[in-house]
DNA sequence: GCCAACGTTGGC
DNA sequence: GCCAACGTTGGC
C-alpha cells in the first residue's frame, strides 16, 4: 500500500467539507499539473493520503483513502488530467504544522518541504507513520 | 526545439 | 502584500 499527500485551500475545498461528504466521498478534481497526474495515476483503492491545508493553517489535519481509481476528469475539457474518488478516514487529534515537519530533520526530505507547489504527492512508510505519531494517532 | 514572458501557487 | 519557484505559453 502507498501513501501520499493531497493539498488543497481550505477556501475552495476545506477537510471540513471533506468529513461532512461522509463515506459516500468525493472526486479530486481540478488537478491541472503532469507530475501531480502522474501521482494520481499510481493510486490504488485503499491506499490513504494525508490531507493538507494550504495557506490557511499550512498543517495536515486528516487522512483519507482512496476509494476509486484514476478516471477521466469531465470538469477538463481537453480530457488530459483526471481524479480519483477520496474518502475522509480519520481526523489527526493533533494537526501537523508545517512548521513541526520543518523542524523534524527525518522529514527533511518531504516533498511538501523541498516542492511545495506539487498538489498530490508521494509520501514514504518512514514518513507517514512518523507524522502519524505527530498527530497522536 | 529553445527560451523569454507570463501566470499561478504558496510560504513568509 | 510580496516574491520565489515552478509550469506553461508562444514567438522565433
Amino acid at each position: 500500500m502507498a501513501y501520499w499527500l493531497l493539498k488543497s485551500e481550505p477556501d475552495s475545498w476545506s477537510w471540513r467539507q471533506q468529513v461532512e461528504a461522509g463515506a459516500k466521498g468525493t472526486s479530486w478534481n481540478g488537478v491541472r499539473n503532469h507530475s501531480a497526474k502522474q501521482n494520481l495515476m499510481a493510486m490504488k483503492v485503499g491506499d490513504e493520503a494525508f490531507f493538507y491545508h494550504s495557506n490557511e493553517g499550512k498543517e495536515i489535519v486528516g487522512i483519507v483513502t482512496v476509494a476509486k481509481p484514476y478516471y477521466p476528469d469531465p470538469t477538463d475539457k481537453t480530457g488530459t488530467f483526471g481524479m480519483v474518488d477520496v474518502r475522509a478516514e480519520k481526523s489527526l487529534k493533533k494537526s501537523v504544522g508545517l512548521a513541526a515537519i520543518k523542524a523534524e530533520p527525518r522529514l527533511k526530505n518531504m516533498v511538501l518541504v523541498n516542492n511545495s507547489r506539487l498538489s498530490v504527492q508521494p509520501v514514504t512508510d518512514a514518513e507517514w507513520k512518523l507524522i502519524c505519531r505527530l498527530g497522536g494517532i
